[in-house]
DNA sequence: TTTCATGCAAATGATTTGCATAGTC
DNA sequence: GACTATGCAAATCATTTGCATGAAA
């Protein structure tokens, strides 16, 4: 089901904020922070208060039109298509790749059958040392 | 070898505050926020300023002494032991549990293998839904 | 026309920083 | 005694909130 037919099946409105912000989550590949969105719905759409974009970001979250997570105390979003997105993040160069493996089900069926948790491990920012910065150290 | 000689190794100053909050992360058997370590703190050693926690804090993390992780856009701290640390957290009640398994070894070696990436998952935040939460949900 | 969403401006709250003083080595 | 660590107070900075106005259903 669209993110769209969600907003509205749930009773939320749907505005050209709305949409714009919905857009830039799903045109981009990578997470974005929530100033990131900030600043790409303001380039197209000036105007638009930061609050707004804030409030949006974690109503899209809580219906479940995109994914939430957190790095270096910051709130980062993606789409939330069906399948998995991590990124690698070397905690030397800074720099990220992405993953869209499944890379935790392993995790997952562990956890559910010792403790009966059902981990989500739909956006995970993986802290590590990529391959050049392991060379280097 | 022990944190203690670690700071003198190092060339960084022990100082009563700098024991005392190595001693509360230790003493602690799982993660606390930055801002738990400075009640605790105060608690022991009152007049102990924030801005010497956190800056104790970062450099115990920097020294590989502690373990510094975030949740909900705070910093979390564990003591570096050897071993994992993982907390379960169920988004609907909130509550945690710890689990001290290698649950990732078999993630590690994924990404090892295919990017070079040395993942480390010494403190991770697993978020999910736990058992008693799934069935009321 | 009712209700929810937006914009604005100010508040929040964890963390950080500059600087003078105090404490370690 | 040299140099680092601490305390203090103020600054930061992402995020949140209250409230009046504007737009969607």
């Amino acid at each position: 089901m669209s993110c769209i037919t969600t907003i509205k099946e749930r009773g939320f409105k749907l505005t050209p904020q709305r949409r714009l912000i919905l857009d830039i989550i799903h045109e981009s590949d990578t997470h974005v922070t929530a100033e990131e969105v900030v600043s790409l719905v303001q380039a197209k759409m000036p105007g638009v208060n930061k609050s707004t974009i804030y409030r949006t970001l974690e109503l899209l979250d809580e219906i479940g039109c995109v994914v939430k997570g957190e790095s270096h105390g910051r709130s980062i979003y993606h789409h939330a298509e069906e399948g998995h997105h991590h990124h690698m993040e070397c905690r030397a160069c800074g720099n990220t790749v992405d993953c869209s493996e499944d890379l935790f089900a392993s995790v997952e069926k562990a956890l559910h059958k010792k403790y009966g948790f059902r981990a989500e491990f739909k956006h995970t920012v993986i802290k590590g040392l990529c391959s050049q910065c392991r060379i280097r150290m």
